[in-house]
DNA sequence: CTTCATGCAAATAATTTGCAGTAAG
DNA sequence: CTTACTGCAAATTATTTGCATGAAG
């Protein structure tokens, strides 16, 4: 993938092997946690180690390139930073879907009643998704 | 407090003063980590172990007494279980508001747009809060 | 070449567990 | 009394750091 070469060069971070593999396998598999990660980009380097891993999750997520993704109950996530969006979160499948909806409505109620200006939101919602909810 | 009494005895756990410290604590802290909550319980309790507060912090969430808060770029925190809310978390004085808001629109737009059916939610907006915006 | 990144090992932090003693009901 | 809970210490697990070597540009 030639983008996250750019993406790594705009912020003066080289592309070694380890990044590289960091940021596909984080857009390929989606949401992602740490050790899930780690397993995925030993069986192609089974050199890394695990501190180049934290390192790099730090110094991706401190350039904006990674975002955290912070779900109920389970372990911290990572995914590629992109235009925000509300995570969907399957209860039986386990899941997480991306979509893109429009909140301004909400953030100006929200507005409305307390003073506060938002900048920006994080939201998840729990519940089925639509292939399991068909499979009943 | 009597009401935390009667709450845990709802679930069969014991009134330990141990469990009712912590419960207050949060309750009159708001929004609050592991390591703040530990400092603020040993002042009263100094034999208080961290052991224990893990334990019932676990118990306590399994019997939906308590509920966590993951924010972005934070610890952990944990808050009282109440009516669903939604997050304020203010960039500039770091303060958690909760905020009672209709979010059904919302709920039913992505419903449409994905058939998710949506069971729950967890939403934090980040922005700057009434008082600090008018301190400018 | 020069600088930045990696791997390893060791250090630190966070969380969990086993067990004997203690307190709640 | 009986059972569940606590504190302590030890065990795990998660994350960070120092430093010598190696790779990127």
């Amino acid at each position: 993938m030639e983008r996250f070469r750019d993406i790594l060069k705009a912020s003066n971070l080289k592309s070694t092997h380890q990044r590289l593999a960091i940021l596909e396998c984080i857009d390929t598999h989606g949401h992602i946690d740490i050790e899930t990660l780690f397993e995925l980009i030993l069986q192609k380097y089974p050199t890394m180690s695990k501190a180049t891993l934290y390192r790099n999750i730090h110094d991706l997520l401190a350039f904006y390139i990674l975002e955290e993704v912070k779900l109920p109950q389970q372990k911290q996530k990572y995914e590629i930073k992109k235009v925000p969006h509300i995570h969907l979160l399957c209860s039986h499948c386990g899941n997480v879907e991306d979509i893109f909806v429009e909140t301004k409505p909400l953030l100006e109620t929200i507005f409305f009643q307390s003073g506060f200006e938002i900048s920006s939101s994080f939201i998840v919602m729990n519940g089925i998704c639509k292939r399991c909810s068909s499979k009943k």
